[in-house]
DNA sequence: TACTACATAGACCGATCGGTCTATAACTAG
DNA sequence: CTAGTTATAGACCGATCGGTCTATGTAGTA
């Protein structure tokens, strides 16, 4: 098994044990066990141990989010659209997966201790390039810069808060109420937009 | 020390807990080393262990948060007004712990295994309260009973959602980002409300 | 074939985990 | 004073934690 195989099955391997357990949730052994690995491959590849692994999970997740956003944001002409179509595509990824898997972001967050400077740096980081990159496309239904962070800002932590409530609902109500009341507030406010100017 | 007592700082020691570390970010003896108490008295008031400890500081939560609601509303003739004070309260608790106190519902919810079912059940039946409590309060600023519990879940995702990215930020900019946001389209759709009718 | 990275393999470590158990202090009732 | 209940106190348990260390393939190069 090459280098690379065994790095990203690991990293995987944490990233959906994130979402699943939380950081504390579980242990090194399951990891390993689950990815089917030795302690040998992880100390190898990740000499930080742990920390070192959840770090790269965290960074894989939020590359894989932004890059999943940046190709719903390509597809529809009208960034409202784009968002409802990310919000559906979440709603089926979280029914499918029975309502165990949340963001592994929003776990670590909530998981790791007050002073793990170096997870809390590494997700403020995450979650400020999502506010960045949505913010980008949101200007461009109308809103202006400052608005347009704020609202970047509101979906990301509806987003997240949608997706913890999900999971203790066993359902997908939460996300979906939350959206409808925020994609309906949202176009009012596009039109106020377009016929004030 | 009376029974009372000691069970209730057990409680309010474990919640803490969780608002900083999550549910397995910390161990009891840790806990009972901050409450002053020995293993004995934990597992005479809680023969369930840790579990059941959890559960009880999670209705603590609950309750708590759900009289704050009901004063600051009874506080304010427009429910918006009302919502716009809790978050500005919510926002001096955060920046008073230095970002590092959570909410201890969402940590409990992200940190738990999706088979702890009572954990998940608690925590659900938590966050449906809070929100048909928001809700009512909600309709007599004049939404239609639907789109208040709407309206109420997005608030309350967005709370969540806020607390988790304001840990994260070490910085109340999302939680006050993300409202102003909120605050500023619902006051919109209310004056449609108004007008419409 | 010998040499040399690379990567796997897992035994092993002390610390800590959640939980059980017995002993005892403190109070109350008779 | 005693008997009985309530609550504290903490030693002790096996299991598991994250982490270290040595040994063993294995692939590429000479």
């Amino acid at each position: 098994m090459s280098k690379e195989d065994s790095r990203q099955i690991l990293v995987k391997t944490m990233q959906s044990a994130l979402q699943s357990k939380g950081l504390h949730g579980v242990g090194l052994s399951e990891i390993l066990k689950t990815a089917g690995l030795p302690k040998g491959s992880l100390y190898y590849h990740f000499p930080g141990g742990k920390e070192e692994l959840a770090l790269a999970a965290i960074a894989n997740a939020e590359q894989e989010m932004a890059r999943f956003l940046e190709q719903v944001f390509a597809r529809f002409d009208d960034p409202l659209d784009a968002l409802a179509a990310w919000i559906d595509s979440a709603l089926q990824r979280i029914a499918a997966s029975r309502f165990k898997l949340g963001c592994p972001l929003a776990a670590a967050a909530l998981d790791c201790s007050p002073d793990d400077t170096d997870l809390l740096l590494a997700l403020h980081g995450a979650f400020t390039n999502l506010r960045d990159q949505l913010a980008g496309h949101l200007s461009r239904a109308g809103f202006p810069a400052d608005a347009a962070t704020d609202l970047a800002v509101l979906v990301l932590t509806s987003y997240e808060g949608g997706l913890m409530m999900a999971r203790a609902a066993g359902s997908t109500d939460p996300i979906e109420r939350a959206f409808r009341a925020l994609l309906s507030h949202v176009r009012l406010q596009q039109k106020e937009l377009a016929h004030g100017h």
